[in-house]
DNA sequence: TGACAATTGAAACGTGCGTTTCAATAATAT
DNA sequence: ATATTATTGAAACGCACGTTTCAATTGTCA
């Protein structure tokens, strides 16, 4: 039967992609392994020299590839609102990140692989950082300047920039320690949004107490950081 | 008992200890092999296998074996001066941490090691938790304690932790991506001092924020929230 | 149906790893 | 000096990995 069969072909390629995230999400690139990945797709060994060239390109094809199902289901900027305060929108933001990060049903590989990234860069690390991680942050930097309320200087963005993005990718970086010092945490989603109404809060006074002098000279002595 | 002609055998020992440690911060514990170990340490592959039994022993030994040298050089707690302020306090705990992270002579592969191991954990990650990591937390939650002046609720206290520490660490773990944000950073002194008073007055004001909430409850329906 | 391409299965190849072995050498004690 | 032990050197073992190969199978189309 013709129509029957035609489907196999696309899903081999398509249950190979499938199961590299799984893997690779959770093994990592290095310690993940073909055969681990063929066996969870039910397809032969084969098939990865086959259907991409090898590993790696399996692994770049698995990564840059259109993630649009997970988009699909987590629109970005959906959580958007009329009128939102400052506070309000970094905890948005937060709250999205996270529930990409935890999301039981299909948990956003994509996210979670680029946090792997910033840890254990892979060959793949260039072209993730411009299409994925550039974009985010500077959706970031914009929330930044509304609570702020005014231009800051490029210094004082990036030191915010690197005082609120740690806070994130530090629950899906170092679990191991997380596991250990709240062994209760579920990350459902009452746990998530707790944690970011935190964050949120935390980091509006923060960024607030950094501005408030960034302008100024802080470092030594040199003043008048003619950042751009 | 002729004492003085046996300065290679300890010495072989010694050399293979230093050369796991520079091979491990590199590359990670995984990725490191015993025959680069070796071949940096002028020794043969059998002396792994004589001295320690096999690399996880060498790994644990280097890592939990009296941080002695590194300690002379970073003694704890040596940067306390009597009536610092709770943020100099803070200040001065970040300045430590980074100090040993990115010391460019001796770096303390101790602390390096115990980030790494925040992210990807061996079998050693039990013991370097309760001999390291928890001390060292402890004496954040004391400074945190007095950025507040009062006693902090045990949830509030924990995401404090949860949204300092990670600013800190970012720097050691995710340089893959400092390094493509800031490529002009080279965590000399000057760098690590801004960095330093940067998180300590973000956190400072950070910290006051959710303590100013975190006495009443704030979970599920949000009380009272007096935010600033 | 029969030729042809697409896909799969099973086995093997080459490599690098941790580890082991064991004879050769150096150090120590008698 | 000799016997004994401690240490080293060089080679090999066993294993898991990524990759390749090629025949068998399946699907497609004239």
């Amino acid at each position: 039967m013709a129509s029957d069969t035609q489907q196999d072909p696309v899903a081999t390629r398509q249950r190979l992609l499938d199961a590299a995230a799984e893997v690779f999400v959770e093994k990592g690139y290095r310690a993940a392994t073909v055969r681990d990945i063929c066996q969870r797709a039910g397809a032969n060994i084969a098939g990865v020299n086959y259907y991409f060239r090898d590993k790696e390109s399996l692994y770049r094809e698995m990564l840059l590839s259109p993630p649009a199902k997970s988009l699909e289901k987590h629109p970005r900027g959906a959580w958007r609102r009329e009128g939102m305060s400052p506070e309000e929108l970094l905890e948005g933001y937060v709250k999205d990140f996270l529930q990409r990060l935890f999301d039981p049903e299909k948990p956003a590989w994509h996210a979670i692989l680029m946090a792997r990234e910033m840890v254990d860069p892979t060959g793949a690390m260039d072209e993730m950082f411009e299409a994925f991680m550039r974009p985010q942050l500077q959706a970031l930097e914009r929330i930044i300047g509304a609570v702020v309320g005014r231009e800051l200087d490029a210094r004082t963005m990036g030191h915010c920039i690197e005082s609120v993005v740690p806070q994130i990718v530090f629950h899906i970086l170092c679990q191991p320690v997380i596991r250990r010092l709240h062994p209760a945490r579920r990350y459902d989603q009452a746990d998530i949004q707790e944690i970011a109404r935190h964050i949120a809060r935390f980091s509006v006074a923060g960024i607030r107490a950094a501005a408030a002098v960034g302008a100024a000279g802080d470092v030594g002595g040199d003043v008048a950081a003619g950042g751009q």
